[in-house]
DNA sequence: TATTTATGTAAACGGTCGTTTATATTTTCA
DNA sequence: TGAAAATATAAACGACCGTTTACATAAATA
């Protein structure tokens, strides 16, 4: 086989990313060590190495491709706002969650290019293909920003705020956010 | 002297706080090395450790006093929303924000519990202190997280639907947001 | 000046990290 | 079966980290 692909086991290959996943949305990537991956896929420390290149080849593969927004997308955007907070509040604490891998990710500059992009293309960019009215890549931005700084608030740092909020008023205040900026233009008629 | 309290000189623990400050703000909690702080603030790398004890020890004296927002309150709470927008606007490449320097630390596990006790007191309180109507706590939280994002977005990962909107539009979408927070109880009012 | 106190410095320690090298085991298939 | 390819392992490397120890200088004080 060729020297600079090498011989891949796909089952090997998943599990290191579905430990990766975990490990990086719980611990971040700096706070994530490859020798922990390893030992929870059950996999030598160097297969990682083999397989990804280096840790941030592996943080490349498995998180940024799970970034993606379609499945808010489905619907009338007229509700866009109920079904987004819906989502981010049905969170289980044991699958992985790209948005709580993005925020604890986002400060280490190895990670922050690739997230960059993988939200303009993944996230923003058919976002605002829904956001009717002008400005709508700004307000898909503005959009990504409210449930960031959400899932920070209330999953990273852990504010008591929010945390002892019911999560049916949680999930309305959010909304509520979010659905303002889908239907900013009607807003904007009656304003200055 | 105290063998507990080390020899202290006024000047040198402001240098290392100086230092400390721009270097968190810039590469985060786990991007920072006490080497670097050190030599930005023309110091010994030991001092630090006599000084603060620790790198924990450090950021606790560093960032989270910094975490207030009294510069917002001063004023009337119906344009708190642009008061607000305004000055996350105006952050100069030069000074310290400590808004950017909790979104790069968030994520290491020493830092979250101080830095979720500082928001607490010293920003979400005396916020909810001037909000008027229910869950005024609640509502600060998410006033908070709203401006976190924001910043993460903007400045930490540097999405360029927001970095490409003018300034002035940036500006009145998150006066917008964050003033619907304050005023949720009139909103509420025609609503279900 | 002599002695103590305050402050600063240099060097090393133990540990963890990402990565690499060299070797072993399993699988494939002619 | 036997060679070749694919896959996995163990061990080590060098670098950096936060921290500590032992020592040096400067300031203060008696």
């Amino acid at each position: 086989m060729d020297a600079q692909s090498p011989a891949i086991s796909a089952r090997t290959a998943d599990a290191i990313l579905a430990a990766a996943r975990r490990q990086f949305a719980s611990y971040g990537y700096d706070g994530t060590g490859l020798r922990a991956i390893a030992a929870l896929a059950d996999v030598n420390v160097a297969l990682i190495g083999r397989y990804f290149g280096s840790k941030e080849g592996l943080f490349l593969a498995a998180v940024p491709p799970k970034l993606e927004i379609r499945a808010l997308l489905g619907g009338s955007m007229s509700h866009f706002g109920e079904r987004a907070a819906a989502i981010m509040d049905m969170k289980s604490g044991r699958g992985f969650d790209p948005m709580t891998a993005l925020v604890r990710a986002a400060a280490s500059p190895a990670c922050a290019p690739a997230l960059r992009n993988a939200l303009n293309q993944q996230v923003i960019a058919p976002l605002a293909l829904r956001l009717e009215g002008p400005h709508a890549e700004a307000r898909a931005g503005m959009i990504v920003s409210v449930m960031a700084g959400y899932d920070m608030m209330l999953r990273v740092i852990g504010i008591a705020a929010l945390e002892e909020t019911a999560s049916t008023e949680r999930r309305r205040r959010l909304a509520a956010m979010l659905q303002h900026l889908v239907d900013e233009p009607l807003h904007m008629q009656d304003a200055d």
